[in-house]
DNA sequence: TTGAAAGCGCTAACAG
DNA sequence: CTGTTAGCGCTTTCAA
């Protein structure tokens, strides 16, 4: 029943003083003199007629929307979309700002790239979080200079190296995630260790697997790029008879939980911390649209942010002796 | 470029005609007579200067955001949250709207629910897309029939039976997909199918894969409720000595594509139509809004989307003769 | 300590 | 065929 359609003169009136006091009241103008009996008078009006400010209203008037546009790669498709959608809307939501989302195509074209962002300029959105679904650098459209950006998992293309003309940026520390990975089958006891990644995409790695797991010298722990090639080197584990973990650790940058934690043995990962990425972006953004932070000079340097690892069971000590076993 | 701050009245100057006519001009007013070359005039000039409306102030103007609400539970837990985004985001923008998006938590109360509501409310959006993620009775927030609403993936509780105070609703055929599922099985030659679902979550359908295989009349196609019992059973069968689909045929409901696809054998499952749903709840809310559509009379019976099955490597033709083999 | 007045940019009656 | 006028609900000088 909150009436939506009850406005500030409304609340004038049943308080007996003018809209100009019910605005500065409910806005907490500190410039304002207002006796401590008005304020009451004000808010319990307010109260009782369920008042709610109309913020189209006030966005006109002070042209500022507490809207956040998020422009975010193939949702729907990668696992983590939703990961960066709900930090970003957690974070906004705490300092009253809310998103407008939209999709866009990871393979989408820089024309297709700006017409997104002009959807969200139309509306008059106070910044912009423009996030990717892979760490990389990215050729941004132009128009997204109009109002206060930050990326999320990103870099600008433009900016390396010229700090000048870039944004800021939150991305995932993955010299320090691969540095986990590596560190915890060390310290199970590992030392011969490699990693299959970009260039063994066939079969979601498993045709590299079976090639690195078949030699006399093979690693007796893995780490794999993403959830695809850890599927793909325990089906040939499997096939060679090799047990996970006894035979072979196994560790992957994969964020996604159902599947990790439904394998056997569930898998060890090291998860991009896309949430907290998002949220901190976000309230980078903020900050800069509130003049708090200065998004010009955070651009210098992109935020990393560390990446987690999460043991499950797939890493072990290896074999020892260290003899492969073959496929008898 | 495309000057965010010149307005109406900065094209009316620059054609010579009032704010009133370049209005009319720019939305096709049908009611407007306006001579061509005045028409020309007014375009070329909004074109010059690179004129767009500001969304705000038409807003207030016409007390209509063209912004649509959508509450989505548990974005970044559920692998399908991002295709309802898709879904509605395509649609929406199809027609000219945009998408206010919202988290909330599956397991989130009433009051809180309420509050997600009332955050969509207070930006005056037109219209509210609600999204859960299992299809479900459900409990709604008292303030979403405030504007109004269509539901995705669910059913209103209080519209059930009682087709007054229901909300239009575009849920999955899942009936249908199990018909499928159990279909595809049958076809293939399978005589003994059973459906692991519910009631047996421990450790994803592991124990009860582990009890129902080992049986002496066991079945040689299972319909599995989800991924991670997919796997359970995958797990199972690998550990009882039966091979997928040789000894043993799987279907599951799943949408997780990255999962399915790499599993091995790759998983034959049946897909909710979840981006689909969601364009369409968006299309019919939308159609509600503008009037074309009755979204009182689309509540009394909710939409169904048929699901789709995807064959994959994990269903063939059963054993012959179908004797178990057991775990020698 | 409070209120009157102006105006954000746009649309919609109504007059010409 | 086109322009004038009013006003959506709010904030913000400025004056009282």
């Amino acid at each position: 029943m909150s009436g939506r359609n009850i406005g500030i003169k409304d609340v004038a009136a049943a308080a007996g003083v003018s809209a100009t006091t019910v605005s500065q009241v409910l806005n907490d103008v500190a410039s304002a003199r207002i006796s401590p009996e008005t304020r009451d008078r004000v808010r319990s009006a307010a109260g009782q007629l369920g008042y709610g400010p109309n913020s189209v209203a006030r966005a006109l008037r002070t042209s500022r929307t507490a809207l956040l546009g998020l422009v975010i790669e193939d949702v729907g498709t990668s696992p983590h979309a939703g990961q960066v959608i709900r930090g970003a809307d957690e974070a906004a939501r705490a300092r009253g700002y809310s998103l407008l989302v939209i999709n866009t195509a990871g393979s989408a074209g820089p024309d297709a790239r700006e017409a997104d962002v002009e959807s969200l300029l139309v509306r008059r959105v106070d910044g912009i979080l423009y996030a990717t679904m892979h760490p990389r650098q990215l050729q941004l459209p132009a128009n997204l200079g109009d109002v206060p950006a930050v990326l999320v998992d990103a870099v600008s293309a433009v900016g390396a190296g010229s700090c000048v003309s870039g944004f800021a940026a939150v991305v995932p520390d993955d010299d320090g995630g691969a540095r986990a990975a590596v560190g915890c089958l060390l310290a199970a006891g590992h030392t011969r260790v490699e990693s299959i990644g970009a260039g063994d995409q066939e079969q979601g790695g498993y045709a590299a697997a079976r090639r690195i797991l078949a030699r006399a010298d093979r690693p007796t722990g893995l780490v794999c790029h993403d959830e695809p090639m850890a599927m793909g080197v325990y089906r040939a584990a499997a096939e060679l008879g090799l047990a996970i973990p006894a035979d072979l650790s196994v560790v992957a940058f994969a964020n996604n939980h159902l599947l990790a934690a439904n394998l056997y043995p569930a898998l060890t990962t090291v998860t991009r911390p896309h949430t907290e990425m998002a949220s901190r972006a976000t309230e980078i953004l903020i900050d800069g649209i509130e003049g708090r932070a200065d998004l010009a000079g955070l651009a210098v340097h992109p935020t990393a942010l560390p990446c987690t690892l999460t043991a499950r069971g797939s890493v072990g000590p290896p074999p020892f002796p260290a003899t492969p076993r073959g496929n008898f």
